[in-house]
DNA sequence: ACATGTGAAGCTATTCACAGCC
DNA sequence: GGCTGTGAATAGCTTCACATGT
């Protein structure tokens, strides 16, 4: 295989590519264009270019690029041809608002297991799983044949929890938490935090407004 | 101004070391170096120092950089020294964790007001907070002196309440809705979108099964 | 001796502009 | 004529290394 490394900004970007390229297919455009693109997703036509040819050459010259091909590209790309098996550890307000969430599925993702600590939601139904004790980490990401997990746990217990994740063999780890995790090299981790990006609106209006 | 333009990704990581120097607080500790900075939050000693100096000249040479008084530069610079006042718009299950979350009102903000379309939940109590109608968005954000609003709304409805929101001159937001939003340019916009980020985790997997 | 602040170097990403193909 | 793919130019970010100050 081509072992030109794609830049971590373009990977990035796929995913909002992905999502217009199905807004488009919906739309019955069997073929789309660079600046059409970059108008949708606000960037400009030869930043689409440089991205989409990181993936092979993929248009056609004087023409553009077939929306239902470039579709099964990005998505083999990322990965989400088929859908992937997901885990949810953490059933407080925010892993019910997310396990209830209907968006996952057409995005590629299937909530498969949800975990919780408290004895009392243990066995009840979540959405259509039965929530299983963090005790069962281990087992029940194996039996699932989960590949992701969306930690949303409270920040004091998700270390731990996180590590036990990562000794199931966890590779990929969506964190809501608002704490840095530690993991091995080769566990991908990415950080949700809205107080985050509260504060970076914050600083823009400090900034007041010139811009 | 005189003052050099602060680049973005430096604006990225500014929250990021306020919460560590908010946990140097906790521990008592008078000083901290660039390079304890960089090992709690992962990155290199020049970055960090670099990215302060962009706020002044706040360090000691010889000494490092006394914390209260780095904590109370870096809050000013995110404009997060006194709480800022935050709406939620849409009280579904996210909506609801948002509100019932606890961690906003330690990282600046207040959420003082919020509103749903649905009738039912309207004048009911949401954490502390009465449900107005998004008909009175206009009246109820500039009423509670609002700055900063936080969408949470379905993808469909969210564009034409986000006009409204800007209409009432609110130069910030937070977008949760799985849609690209249309704003002038002097309003500020952050996006979360976890499908998107679970598609970046799954890009990886997919990397990473290859070898 | 020790740690900051900062030009300069090194690297990465974006944009330009045009050759190549339809 | 239209549009992609891409080397080259540009802009922006990170890291180095050392002068500067305590």
């Amino acid at each position: 295989m081509e072992r030109t490394q794609i830049p971590e900004t373009t990977i990035q970007r796929l995913p909002v590519y992905l999502r217009c390229l199905l807004q488009a297919q919906q739309d019955r455009k069997p073929v789309i264009s660079s600046v059409e693109i970059a108008e949708m997703v606000g960037t400009n036509a030869a930043q689409v270019r440089k991205d989409l040819s990181y993936l092979g050459e993929l248009g056609t010259r004087g023409i553009g690029y077939d929306v239902e091909a470039l579709i099964a590209h990005v998505s083999k790309s990322l990965g989400v041809s088929e859908l992937r098996r997901a885990a949810i550890v953490g059933y407080g307000r925010l892993g019910g608002a997310l396990k209830s969430y209907t968006g996952f599925s057409d995005r590629g993702f299937d909530i498969v297991a949800v975990f919780d600590a408290s004895p009392d939601k243990i066995g009840t139904d979540a959405d259509g799983v039965t929530i299983r004790s963090v005790d069962e980490l281990d087992a029940g990401l194996a039996e699932e044949g989960v590949e992701i997990v969306i930690m949303a746990t409270p920040a004091a217990e998700t270390q731990a929890l996180v590590d036990r994740v990562v000794g199931a063999g966890i590779k990929a780890i969506l964190n809501l938490a608002p704490v840095r995790l530690q993991v091995p090299d080769d566990v991908a981790v990415r950080q949700v935090c809205m107080s985050t990006d509260l504060q970076i609106l914050s600083f823009y209006l400090a900034q007041g407004g010139e811009r």
